[in-house]
Order: C-alpha cells, then sequence, then structure tokens
DNA sequence: TTCCTTGATGTAACCGAATACATATGGCAG
DNA sequence: CTGCCATATGTATTCGGTTACATCAAGGAA
C-alpha cells in the first residue's frame, strides 16, 4: 500500500506539505501543489481513511441503525439517508439491529465505537427511558421515526396523529361511517398515535369507533390475515377497514379473498406507508403514504448538523405529513 | 472519551496489559485480569475501533456494494452478508453505487480506502476486463451474482443457465410449446444466460424460440408492460410468458389485465427472483426463485476467508441452482 | 540597507490502540 | 541456596495520517 511518506518522499517534501495537497490545498504554493498533485496520481496513492478519521478526530460518516435490510420500508429511509449526506460530502454506514431491543443497542455502540460523527437510530424496542439516557451523551445521535418528548429536537418523524386523522376525513369523505382498523403492535407509539388521530377524525364527524371493530396486528402480512378473521367473525357490519400498514392490508385483502369477500365493493381497505406491495397488490391499494426518502434525508442532515456544529438544522422540515395515496382499494360506500 | 491508558491507569497497569486482557485474556494473571474488567466495566471504556484497526492492519470488516438499499433483491443479499459475518465476528458496511459503473468504482475504492479485509461487490456496470484487473489487484474482493470466467474461483452466483433451463422444462411440463420470454437488458451476461439455458430447455423437447417472441426489458415494471404489448402485438401465439424477474412480470400481468387477457387461463407467466412481489401480486406468481440471502451470505464468508487466509473456502458453495416456486400465474396448457 | 511581515514548508507531537521485545517475579530442580 | 525456566507485565515502537508551532526565504517599508 502506498503511503503519504512515500508520496513526500517521491516529491522532495514533508508529509505535512502532502497533507495540505490534499486537505487544503490553497495553502500550497502552487509549483509543489501541482508537483505533488503529479506523485500522487503517478502513484494511484489514496489516503488511509483509518488513519486520518483517528488523527482528524472525525470520520466525517453517520452511522444508520435500521431494523433490516431486507424490507422496503427501512431500505428507504436509508436510502434517503445516504443519498442526502452524499451530498454534503460525508459516508453512511449502516447496521442493522434484528429489531430487538439488543441489536438496538449493540449497534448503536458499534456505530459510536467505529467513531462515527453522529448516529441515526430507528427503534421500535428500546425504552422512552433509556432511550433519554442515551440521547443525552450521544449529542449527535437522532431518531429516526420516532418522537420522544424530552428530545423532540432530536427526532424526525411522519406525524402519526395527522396520519390517522386523514385516514379517517378520507374514508370519511368517501362515506363511510362504520370504520375498522388494524393496529400495529400496541407497545408502539405510532400505533396509539394513528389511533388517536383516527378517533380525533371519527370524532369530528359525530362517530366513535367500536372497540370490536379494533384488532391488534403485527405489522406483517399474517397478523393481517388473522386480524381480518377476527374482525369478521364479530359479525359487526363495517364497510371499511383501515390497516396500520401495507403488509397487514395485503393479509387482509388475502384472508376476503379467501371468504369471497370483494374489495373494494363489499368492504374498502385503507393501508400506511405506501411500500412497493401497494402497487402491485389486485385490485391496488389505496393507502396514506409517509414520504419514507424524506424523513431519512431529514435524519441524516440533521444528525449532519448536530456533528459540524453548523445550525443549519434551524430551518430543517423534521415532522412530516402523510397524504392519501388513491388507488383502487376504496370505493363510495353504499348510501 | 475514555481511553485504554485511563483504564491502564486506574488499574495500576500499563496499556499493554489492558490490551491483552482485552484480546488475549487467557495470557494475563487472573487477579490482573479481574482488576482490569472491572475498571472497564465502571468507567465504560470501549476500544475505539478506527485506533483498533489502524494498530492491527485489521479491521475485522468486509464491505459490499450493491446497487441501491431500497429493493429488496440487494436487501436479501446484503442480509445475507450481514448476518453470515456476524456469525464469525466480522462486521459488515455497505455502500451503493447507484447502478452505474463511476458509482461501482467508488463504492469500491471507498470501502477499501476504509480498510475492509475484503469486498463484496455486485457490479452490474463494470466490463470484464476492468473487473478483473481489479480483482487481480485486491486478492479479498469477491463478485456478487456475476460470473467472470477468469476469476471464477471469485465469484458467487446463480446459474442463470440451470435457471433458464429450468424454466423451459417446467413450462414444458405443463404442456407449453409455444413459449414468449422478456430479458433483462441483453448487456447484463444474466440475462444470455438466462436465454441460453431457455434455449437448451426448449431444444431438448424439439421445440425452437421463435425470435419474435423475444422481447427486452429493464428490469423494472414499466419495461414488462411495454414488453409484454410488444409481444402481445406481433399476434404470433403464445401459452406461456418467462419473464427474467418479478417486476416485469408484474408489468406483464398488468398489461394483460388492461387487455382483458386472463392469467393464467389464457397466459401462463412465469417470474424469475422470487422477492415478495410475487407472492403479492394476483393471482400469486409462480417464479424461479433465487436463494438470495444464502449467495450473499456464501459471499460474505468467501470474502472473509480469502481475507484471513483460511482455506475455508474449500467446501463452500458458490453456484446456486434456482428452484420453482409453484403459486398461481402458470397452468397446463390447453391440449 | 535593515527589519519586519507574510507566505510556504518543515519538524515533531499526537490520535488510541497493538505488539515485539525486554524485564521482573516466582517456583522448582539440583 | 543457586540457577533456570515459565509466566506475567512493562517499555517503546509502530500504524498512517493531521496539525500546532517553528523556521526560512522573499518582498516591502522605512
Amino acid at each position: 500500500m502506498v503511503t503519504i511518506l512515500q508520496v513526500s518522499r517521491q516529491a522532495g517534501v514533508s508529509t505535512a506539505t502532502v497533507s495540505r495537497v490534499i486537505n487544503n490545498p490553497e495553502v500550497v504554493g502552487i509549483r509543489t501543489r501541482e508537483r505533488v498533485q503529479e506523485v500522487i496520481q503517478r502513484l494511484g496513492y489514496r489516503p488511509n481513511l483509518v488513519a486520518r478519521d483517528l488523527a482528524s478526530r472525525s470520520s466525517r460518516t453517520i452511522g444508520v441503525v435500521i431494523n433490516n435490510f431486507s424490507s422496503v420500508y427501512y431500505g428507504l429511509m436509508l436510502e434517503g439517508v445516504e443519498l442526502a449526506l452524499r451530498k454534503v460530502g460525508y459516508k453512511t454506514i449502516a447496521e442493522s439491529s434484528q429489531a430487538t431491543s439488543e441489536g438496538e443497542r449493540q449497534a448503536w455502540f458499534s456505530l459510536l465505537d467505529r467513531q462515527c460523527d453522529g448516529v441515526v437510530i430507528h427503534s421500535d424496542n428500546l425504552e422512552d427511558d433509556e432511550l433519554a439516557v442515551l440521547l443525552d451523551r450521544q449529542p449527535t445521535s437522532v431518531l429516526l421515526n420516532r418522537y420522544l418528548k424530552s428530545h423532540a429536537d432530536r427526532c424526525v418523524y411522519l406525524d402519526n396523529v395527522q396520519g390517522g386523522r386523514l385516514a379517517a376525513e378520507y374514508l370519511i369523505s368517501k362515506g363511510h361511517r362504520r370504520i375498522a382498523t388494524i393496529t400495529g403492535p400496541t407497545k408502539f407509539y405510532q400505533t396509539n398515535d394513528r389511533l388517536k388521530g383516527l378517533h380525533e377524525g371519527l370524532a369530528q364527524a359525530g362517530i366513535t369507533l367500536d372497540p370490536d371493530l379494533v384488532a391488534e396486528g403485527d405489522f406483517h402480512e399474517a397478523g393481517g390475515e388473522t386480524a381480518t378473521a377476527h374482525l369478521l367473525d364479530t359479525q359487526k357490519p363495517f364497510t371499511a377497514l383501515f390497516c396500520h400498514n401495507d403488509e397487514m392490508a395485503a393479509g387482509a385483502m388475502e384472508t376476503c379473498r379467501r371468504r369471497g369477500i370483494r374489495v373494494p365493493e363489499e368492504i374498502s381497505i385503507l393501508g400506511f406507508d405506501d411500500v412497493n406491495v401497494a402497487s402491485h397488490l389486485t385490485p391496488k391499494l389505496t393507502t396514506v403514504r409517509q414520504p419514507l426518502r424524506e424523513i431519512g434525508a431529514a435524519a441524516g442532515i440533521l444528525a449532519h448538523s448536530l456533528a459540524t456544529g453548523e445550525a443549519a438544522n434551524s430551518g430543517l422540515q423534521t415532522v412530516f405529513e402523510a397524504e392519501i395515496v388513491e388507488r383502487a382499494t376504496v370505493m363510495d360506500a353504499a348510501p
């Protein structure tokens, strides 16, 4: 491997000068600069980033913790972070937590051990208290798509209450009044926020949500299937079903299909997220879209500005709104 | 940040001993060892991995280059790499190439600059020649799902010829004889291999592929839609359509739906990959499955063993076979 | 001419760990 | 009791850069 020392010898200068040519070209005399650059080219020298990070006490890198790499939901957010940071010359490094609290903790620390200047963490499993302690200790860490009251300025997230309200308003605008919902696990605050928004939206139209028409799912297709079966089995009539994510909506549609219930003619289905499955279902899923890339990008930028001390975050949007993407699974309720 | 020096002072030993306690506990006396461990605990010391990597000339990390983070195809392979490496105590760090040759090159180098002990690269866009040169220079780099004759032992991939043949055999077994296909871009060797396998499989049954029934797609849904339209417009009859990936199959199904062609009653459709869209389509897509996680895992392990010099790769499987996942889009051809 | 300023470059310390080699300690055989 | 060896620990160098500070040469002002 060719090092800065070899470059400096070849160019007849000190390593300090070579370092300057790379990081601060303007302070080096034009003749020397060009000579050094030529040698760098010729030898194909590439700075050892490990050494650079150690010496400079900065890695120009933001770490990201997500549940896993194989779902589009996390993939989109990660992509958002990476592309945004790339624009400001920062690198991204991601680690998966396997959706366990221990995994989240370990990934977070592991990223810090690597001297990431900041970390963006999506945590479903750590408790608020622990999160608060860790955020206090790590002033450049940022929460991704989770809201923690005590550290609101360190969170970048979708307004789930608004998302739930939007779902309610949309369904109501289509004439639905008997609405069922399949939530995520109740331990997730998203679930409660979306539910809260749903209640609010319905209340505004004088509708109350029947507790029997609320089923808890698991954010996975299988959970959507069984929860739907359960709702159907209550025998309470409903014309619309709001699922807290697209995968469960897929499950719901599957159960309907198996039972010969036509969507949307007999039951309208509304999803949440708008990941790719939504557009592949038949009929295509109408859903509440989260701008996942944008959320990721904002989180990356926030971590970056915390790390560099820039006040660039002053104007940064950190709370995002959901929007309806109309496709084909919601239709006007029969009058 | 607490450093090894502070730990050593607190414990009344030298930094060397602390280092040993961490990396080679058995060579340290039991009393000192426990004392040092207690101090480590108490101070919450965590080794600075950047410093460790520099001093030890090893990062215990394998880099991965993929097109992007937001598609399940790459996500699954990345996940395979990460989980496999985790088991052997190695870390994974991924970078996206945005599917351009320049991006692939840059990501690769960037990973090497970070002193990754090895890199696993998925490259669609670099030419064979350049790849060969780079692989020669980087003896611990491995090609992911691409086959390069000159460096066969550095490739981990699906046998696309077998995959194509399997598709042919399967469709033939269902009684199909007039078969159409939508390929990936012809510049990808996968395309040619799958096509070759398809030809072989058909030939075995005395069938020749009608050139008019071969359309070039782009591996995306839109390309699948237009290619299907194109095939249909030729007016040449066919009973089965083999798409070189699931997304294009989704596009094909969309076009059929729009034209009122029933799948599989009028046309059977066979996909490739078996990513999540396959099971969400209606009817569910029958497809040729690639074991993406396993392929990723094998590539990670290969890079790891090249990096550590272990001959563990001796027994490692590096060529994988595709298999049919039967769902609902292929049915027996009318006699 | 002399002195000072300014810009260009070099010197050397440092980042936080790993590790080759040197040294000290203790136990045991003779 | 002496000598030797094994075990435990310390000393000092090194990894490949960055950077504060020192130095030096040239140019301008007095």
